[in-house]
DNA sequence: GATGAATGAGGCTTCATTCAT
DNA sequence: TATGAATGAAGCCTCATTCAT
């Protein structure tokens, strides 16, 4: 009783993992709004009732895309983030990690910008807070160490969670980048590296960094 | 025979503008998609048929909208920079002048940002290719000031083309956390300093940079 | 500016005039649910968003459909039996009114029977309120009527209201028999004298009715 | 061999009764076209092609419910009013056993309803007319007893398949109204012996009915 | 030029039914 | 025989666009 169950849910399994991708990479080219449930069906090869006998509506699915594909992201960057000792090693393995992910799923990408875009607060959040909560553990996550690396005197005395918003902000801008140009893929190493070159010691070559302490002063009473 | 005409045409582009702020606003609100030509016209207390009369469809009020938006952002921030002779305060000032005007315009933000989202290329090119020509001859100036402060000896050599694209997915970072939060304005000229700061800087406190070479030679090493 | 504006304006109700009829006798034909909007549209020569845009949706039309109806009936109905002073020829007047307007509309009466069945108190009311209000306060009319005569010691001392509800009950009995049969419209006249005759004297002869009171107690100890 | 058979088939038939019950009380809660075969199969606990293959298709399951009901219907009424000897008493025991059946199946009694309003004879027969005929031959029954009842003198000589519709649809006519109101069920009675009551003797009160004959003329002669 | 009623293509979704296991 | 995943026809409704006034 249990074998034909197992492989029947093992069918089950594989057919919804094989309509999220072919919705994923749908969506992410064609957008939300432009892809039709029966562009997917018929791309997935299943008839159009058995998309929605998976998913209830085009909606669902779209958020179970994102949500699958969010969790691989989190989960990913999490791992790798963790048993690193150094502050300084952890935040460079959260670049790395994050714009291997990205470089790796420029599908995907797109509609998670998408999605930032259309953060309309009052109505129906168009992300489950599920999945926003996902991210943002992740982003706490990041904050802590940042703000370890502050109190070790490492990281300026900034505020913790900008730079971390800044530096996850900083490698979507560097992975934006990416979907404009069809850029070789080899060049992401050297993308990653300036990244995290600039994080950490800004655009400026350091000349003696006291000896010119009004220039640092100054940019703070800018404007 | 001028004379009303030129008072019809005054009252013309009056209506035209109006129509583009309504506009504006609505897809910034709704997005493309979800905001209708009746929405429109009904916001803007004209007829239906008047706003195609003024903009032939959809896609075209579209992008007009985005055009002139575009138009405004690329002359505040090219102006500015302008007649600023040092290469350090060049930068402040672009990422000031543009964070100031997306702080001021974020309605607009979003669309921006959606379409960046939509960049295929094979298809219609959604942005029409006069807009990403003039934001791009924006970015080309900021490349141009990047190149030149590195000749100087000031910015790192690194590719200024990557510096330039990192400074303004920087910038769109900052500004798009603004649009999930409905944070205070006063904390922009804050955030303008943090962006500035991290930039030209970096995150690390620098002790000594020629102490430890090592530090800066393993990260270009990093896989 | 108000001649032609009157002009369309009388088109435009003559438009929902004729969809309505349009509706009216396809829903009678087909039932709610087995009628669809293209085949009103195609009955009617109207474009299917047109007539979306005159009703909103198929349950709006379908309500304005039996409204309407409803309207007319109690209209009639209440008009023909204002200033008939006896009450007597008060109750002949509902009963022939009605059963006339039932005949002339029998594809209305249709729905009207199956708006009965699917009166699902519990979820959404299928007749909108006003429908049954305005249905009801014809019935209160008639109560009155009745209870008039019943003080006046015509009518025999019962709940006036239940007298009212089964002659109400009774002439819908009647209208249902012609439903099924095809029958000719001559023998509506001797139908509705055959439930008059009933309604007020029974279908028994009346021998003596003093004379055997125990059948009569016996009616009401039956269980 | 016949053993497990036996109870094979005492199973089946069980099952069968047990999915008519669920399918009518969901038919009658929901009407026809909104109630779907998965909510009857998940109610009564089978597989949806279980179902099928008791019953080949929703309208047949549909027909099985009404023609078992009817059937019920009719042997209860026919049963009562055998062997009973007064023609009036009867007519009694045919309202009696009729209401009482209604009262106690208001769920089916609005199936029957609403079958009644779709008896479009050209199409597909709604009700099949197996259904009808015995339903007919209930009426038939009644029809002759009250055919009897005229020639014994008893009932006015009006036609006598006018009479038995009509008694047949009061009775209708006041189970309609038992499903609008959640009238308690201790008025049945009472609401039972109004109908005879009115059906037999009517509304008025009989003044020596043989002082206005000119009364009854007039209304023959009406309109 | 301005208006808005009319159009109809096209999208989402439901659900009766089938069939391989 | 029982199961329920898969099917796809068909329905409701939206909305960009047109055109007669």
């Amino acid at each position: 009783m249990s074998e034909p169950n197992t492989r029947r849910k093992r069918e089950h399994q594989q057919h919804i993992k094989y309509i999220l991708d072919v919705a994923e990479s749908t969506f992410a080219e064609e957008g939300f709004f432009r892809t039709t449930m029966r562009q997917i069906a018929l791309k997935a090869e299943f008839a159009l009732g058995t998309i929605y006998s998976y998913f209830g509506s085009k909606r669902q699915l779209y958020e179970k895309v994102i949500e699958t594909k969010v969790n691989e992201l989190v989960s990913l960057v999490t791992r790798e983030m963790a048993d690193v000792p150094s502050v300084q090693d952890r935040v460079k393995k959260f670049i790395h990690a994050k714009m291997t992910f990205l470089c790796e799923n420029r599908s995907f990408f797109r509609l998670y910008l998408a999605e930032l875009d259309v953060s309309r607060p009052d109505v129906d959040h168009i992300l489950p807070k599920k999945v926003r909560d996902k991210y943002d553990s992740m982003l706490c996550d990041l904050t802590d160490v940042i703000w370890r690396g502050i109190r070790e005197g490492l990281f300026k005395p900034m505020d913790a969670k900008v730079i971390a918003k800044t530096l996850d902000g900083l490698t979507n801008a560097l992975a934006l980048s990416w979907l404009g140009s069809a850029k070789a893929s080899r060049s992401i190493k050297a993308d990653t590296n300036a990244v995290t070159e600039l994080f950490l010691h800004g655009a400026l070559i350091h000349q003696e960094p006291t000896q010119n302490p009004g220039n640092r002063k100054e940019l703070n009473n800018e404007s």
